[in-house]
RNA sequence: GGCCCGUUGGUGAAGUGGUUAAACACACAUGCCUUUCACGCAUGCAUACAUGGGUUCAAAUCCCGUACGGGUCACCA
């Protein structure tokens, strides 16, 4: 078993690319086999410097071992596309000389001719194969005078291609539809089909995991396996992953790509074990697992046809189970990364005690400071609706008062601000909202928020007491 | 336009002929708990099997048509 991930070197991933990954990996690693990484960077025009780094953080945030790739290579390589530009023309030529290929002089120009041609006749246009008739002399002749070139594949004219898939079955194409296919492009390069299926067989590829938007052009690639006699992999496509509007993912909608959701402070495992569920689900309907759990459980028989939507807040509850998970130790080493501390007065333990008590509030790193912010603020307003509780009741005033008192003498710990809220408590025979709201209204201006005592304690006593008017 | 694929509540989904008068999770609402909010727990919500026909004693599950959605038809990947 050995599966590949093969992105473009576009230095940037979305989660559906991702998604993908998972899936190969999680499959490779379920039957312990291998999981390759190979650089598809047939078009020069997109590629990005240092995009291969990349794409080995990204995997490796993740979680998963690359056991072969650019980096650490194995007996298959090299692993990158570029890099294999003399294997590809081998192949190509190979198949020539079988008479199942042939050389192609048709400029771009006159193909554009032959298309509009065939629009005017609302035809879908196939290339006609008048070069696979040429006369030897003649390609001689044109190779010799240096005019450019493709490679173009024989196909076949009649009858239909079957396509056996995983997840969709088995498809009929018809072969009518298929024109004869360019392996190798004019600039010397092969086309992504080619280079695809050459690689997948040279790396011995037994399982190849694709968007479904390959579906109808396996047929292409099963004709190029027939042409070689070569086995064919097993081939699992997988419905796409669409963006919260419902409508497809792309560059422009930044929060599905991996790297923004990660600097926004949410953890690799939290979008994996989502992503994971996108499109497929274990026999148990089991939610939260990790990656071992995954890969032991994982079942491409399982994987689902029809396309599913991203959704933000379910991510968002997955990051939040995953935060909970953490040691307190870990977390605040983690949200710390995330926290922009605005007072470098604060001490160390002060600004602990303050991460601490949102641990199990947060979704995800960044919100720490939005959560964060009224205890680095001076600011102390009340606003209409704290205003309208304080006037709810007759007892809020007396409420604010014995707390005062209780606290104007005590040494400021978590301990005795608890006690200094229980005297008012049992002074004044209130409990509940009444006893909490007040205080915590008049100390800190807001009515939600952490555990009330630990609040008033960060809030630290100096504020307090002014706020108090003390 | 030709061809290919899909369609279970707002979202992810379970379920592939018979105790499923369709689970579970997110979201949402309410209640409980912690003497407040939140966290957690519980309950509820949502008038969910696109639609029409057929097969069958029985269909979300099988077959055909229709609608809608997506994909694909490059010297792009």
């Amino acid at each position: 078993m050995r599966t590949r991930f093969a992105p473009s070197p576009t230095g940037y991933m979305h989660i559906g690319n991702l998604r993908t990954a998972i899936f190969e990996y999680a499959l490779a690693k379920k039957y312990n086999g291998d999981f390759i990484l190979r650089i598809e960077d047939t078009d020069q025009n997109r590629k990005v410097e240092g995009a291969i780094d990349f794409i080995y953080k990204t995997l490796e945030l993740c979680g998963f071992q690359i056991d072969e790739g650019p980096i650490n290579p194995g007996k298959f390589g090299p692993y990158i596309q570029s890099e294999r530009l003399d294997l590809y023309k081998k192949y190509a030529l190979d198949l020539v000389e079988k008479g199942k290929a042939y050389y192609c002089f048709c400029t771009e120009e006159e193909l554009e001719e032959m298309r509009e041609k065939a629009a005017l006749r609302k035809k879908v246009f196939v290339y006609d194969g008048r070069c696979s008739k040429l006369p030897k002399d003649k390609i001689e002749e044109n190779l010799k005078n240096g005019v450019p070139y493709v490679i173009r594949q024989k196909m076949p004219k009649t009858g239909y291609t079957i396509v056996n898939d995983v997840i969709y079955g088995e498809i009929k194409i018809d072969n009518s539809i298929l024109d004869d296919q360019i392996l190798l492009k004019s600039d010397g390069f092969p086309t992504y089909n080619f280079a695809n299926v050459i690689d997948d067989h040279l790396m011995n590829i037994t399982h190849v995991i694709r968007g479904k938007e390959y579906l109808d052009q396996t047929a292409k690639y099963n004709l190029l396996y027939e042409a070689f006699e070569w086995e064919k992999p097993t081939y699992i496509h997988v419905a796409m992953v669409l963006g919260e509007d419902g409508t497809k993912l792309s560059k422009r909608n930044g929060d599905a790509s991996f790297m923004d959701l990660y600097e926004e402070g949410f953890l690799p495992e939290a979008i994996v074990n989502y992503l994971s569920l996108l499109g497929w689900s274990p026999v148990d309907n089991k939610e939260v697992f990790s990656l071992e759990e995954l890969t032991h459980n994982f079942d491409e028989k399982r994987i689902s046809k029809s396309s599913s939507q991203y959704d933000f807040k379910k991510l968002e509850w997955f990051n939040h189970q995953y935060i909970k998970m953490m040691d307190d130790e870990k977390y605040l080493e983690w949200v710390k990364k995330y926290f922009v501390n605005k007072d470098s007065n604060k001490e160390e333990e002060w600004v602990n005690h303050l991460l601490l008590i949102y641990k199990n509030n947060l979704n995800y790193g960044k919100e720490i400071n939005e959560l964060v912010k009224d205890f680095y603020s001076d600011e102390f307003t009340i606003n209409a609706e704290c205003q309208e509780f304080l006037n709810s009741d007759e007892i809020i005033p007396q409420v604010i008062k014995a707390f005062t008192e209780e606290i104007k003498n005590i040494s400021w710990t978590v301990e005795n601000i608890n006690e200094a809220i229980n005297n008012v408590k049992e002074k004044l025979n209130v409990k509940g909202k009444l006893l909490y709201m007040p205080i915590r209204i008049a100390t800190s201006g807001i009515m939600h928020g952490p555990e009330l005592a630990d609040t008033i304690y960060l809030i630290g006593r100096d504020k307090v007491k002014t706020r108090l008017g003390l």
